[in-house]
DNA sequence: ACCTGAACACCGTTCAAGT
DNA sequence: ACCTGAACACCGTTCAAGT
């Protein structure tokens, strides 16, 4: 109710700026708009995030974390043969039911470098496919490593074109089902 | 020579827009330095472009029809056999050596359906890999269908992660390396 | 500590005016 | 036709001031 002392803004300002970037799309963000959607003065957000590209480092980060809690759920809810079927449909449907923020997680232009939580975020993320390959037993140390690059990109591919609308089996049905080929014929590919 | 009736302006703003954009990044182009830097009025683009919107789908399309002419280059050098594989690693080694434009290509906000151009110069890239398809002559139409979705998201997910320098195998040799085996192992799932 | 209003240098866009 | 300068409503950022 003190609402001078806000006490909570900057998960405010973030969750503002997660409905404003759903709204108008990533590239029209701003950070007056995201301090007028939380009810604050236009510079209220450089209490908490020293530029406009720390706020978006922190949605990128937050995004990434979202994503890791989704792909773990999708992970526990299915037996070890399926499970990294599981987690590429869920990389994509993530990725559709949430557009925009997809968008800020991989194509904003702030400097990860200076963002080692944004860093650990997208590892950790990209740690669950690592694992699932490892649990397999049947690859060796190259093939895994091989593989996890290739079945990120194609699984991020399909993500970023069907997000787009540039794919002709668009409906979500069948873009999973062309994760679900990518996935299988790449694995059998590495052996 | 004369400098009033500037003749070229529409090329000459062109020109400044894809130095700029390489200079500086796509997100941060903007009209008015576009302007600037071909030397003219803040607001003589105007007369060329109805919007930055107009400009930036400009040089997408632009972008889309030098994509288009090295991949043809990249296949006339390869006889039949290796075409895919090379058209394939031509698209990685363009987004590559033209990382801004290739995200003005395929990631700026303009509304695609009012730009035919555009999407006739988006479509002239994709005829390419269905051609190359087809003239395989092993694989039915729905094979056709699926494949090129597949290949084409595949080779495009390794270009954005190698782009983005997200990947391990990073390098343009061992990117070359990733999008080769992705193209023989989905051929391969496909039959 | 947290928030505000005024100010600065930008931006996209429009308009009236110049050649 | 093509180009310019002034103007408007925005933006990110800084600063001095208020509670």
């Amino acid at each position: 109710m003190d609402k001078y002392h806000h006490g909570n803004l900057k998960a405010a300002l973030l969750k503002a700026a997660f409905q404003l970037v759903g709204k108008i799309g990533s590239e029209a963000l701003t950070l007056r708009g995201v301090a007028r959607r939380a009810g604050v003065s236009h510079n209220a957000p450089y209490r908490h995030f020293k530029s406009k590209e720390d706020l978006v480092a922190a949605l990128a980060t937050e995004a990434f974390r979202q994503l890791h809690q989704f792909l773990k759920d999708a992970m526990a809810s299915t037996d070890p043969a399926g499970r990294l079927g599981a987690a590429a449909r869920a990389y994509l449907r993530f990725g559709l039911a949430n557009r925009a923020r997809f968008h800020v997680m991989f194509h904003s232009a702030f400097d990860r470098a200076s963002y080692p939580e944004y860093v650990a975020a997208y590892r950790d993320v990209l740690s669950l496919l690592s694992e699932m390959m490892h649990a397999r037993g049947d690859l060796n140390p190259k093939e895994i490593a091989i593989g996890e690059e290739l079945i990120w990109a194609s699984v991020h591919g399909i993500t970023e074109l069907g997000i787009a609308q540039r794919l002709r089996y668009g409906k979500v049905e069948e873009l999973e089902e062309l994760v679900d080929v990518a996935v299988a014929s790449l694995l059998r590919g590495l052996t």
